[in-house]
DNA sequence: CTAGTTTTTTAGAATCATTATAAACTGCAA
DNA sequence: TTGCAGTTTATAATGATTCTAAAAAACTAG
């Protein structure tokens, strides 16, 4: 399968080595139409249904992990009982809906433009994130 | 001790029975110039050092639980590995030093006025929050 | 004040997400 | 093809948080 071809180089390229794991949860993971928002949790389980070969736990976080590390999963936090994961790593917002536990995202040209009038000595930014929760009306 | 008693007074208010313990945390989280910021740990490692009651550990996740619920303690998510409180419950938002691991408030006053300008249908919005991560220079 | 009811505290067990471990396996360079 | 460093795996360990059930304290009515 072609579209293999690119995650085997992706994966080299930031010197992860291409295992045939990592491949399968790329492929999950990156191989889709729309941004992926997920917990471990979610992804394990779309590992079961949708991947012909048995992948264990530990690997499942390694991997996230380490894609993680390599920028190409962003973590946002929520709650403090578990963690999402993005595939989006471009800079921008999020919406995380009350009702449903879900996360949107929230594109950053739909953010006006922020600015922080406080300064700390010594220190620079480095990330300025908004979480928009919402509810039903 | 007359401080006591705005703790007790406060805590009957929101229907929390004004217990030895509650009393003592009380005092600890809000009898002080500036606001705290604090993980369960630091609670637990300051009751030890200046209550001279030993309180368990459950309690202490009881009580901090029931003072959010009821409104006088805001829950701040950074990271997964643990929960972040701060006894600054007006509408605000946090620095984050990532090379200290603490919390700083960022007043409402000082971050321009956020404008989202995508909504989403049937869902209102109920909070806005900003993190502003920084790191040495 | 006192008895009875309800809520709270407590120590310790249980849970759950995540991380560590150590042996078996695999990708890759020579 | 061989050898080694990097990976995967099952399982154990960890650590924060929650649960449990009995003892203690707070409240309420009499």
């Amino acid at each position: 399968m072609a579209k293999n071809c690119n995650f085997i180089d992706k994966l080299r390229e930031t010197g992860l080595r291409p295992t045939r794991q990592r491949v399968k949860i790329c492929k999950l993971l990156y191989n889709r139409e729309t941004t992926f928002h997920f917990t471990i949790n979610d992804l394990v389980k779309k590992i079961s249904e949708e991947v012909d070969e048995k992948i264990s736990l530990a690997t499942v976080y390694n991997t996230v992990h380490a894609l993680k590390t390599k920028g190409y999963l962003k973590e946002i936090s929520i709650n403090t009982d578990r963690s999402y994961f993005d595939t989006n790593i471009s800079h921008h917002h999020h919406f995380f809906d009350k009702s449903t536990e879900e996360l949107i995202d929230l594109s950053d040209e739909d953010v006006e433009k922020i600015q922080i009038k406080k300064s700390l000595l010594g220190k620079k930014i480095s990330s300025v994130e908004v979480l928009v929760k919402v509810e039903n009306e």
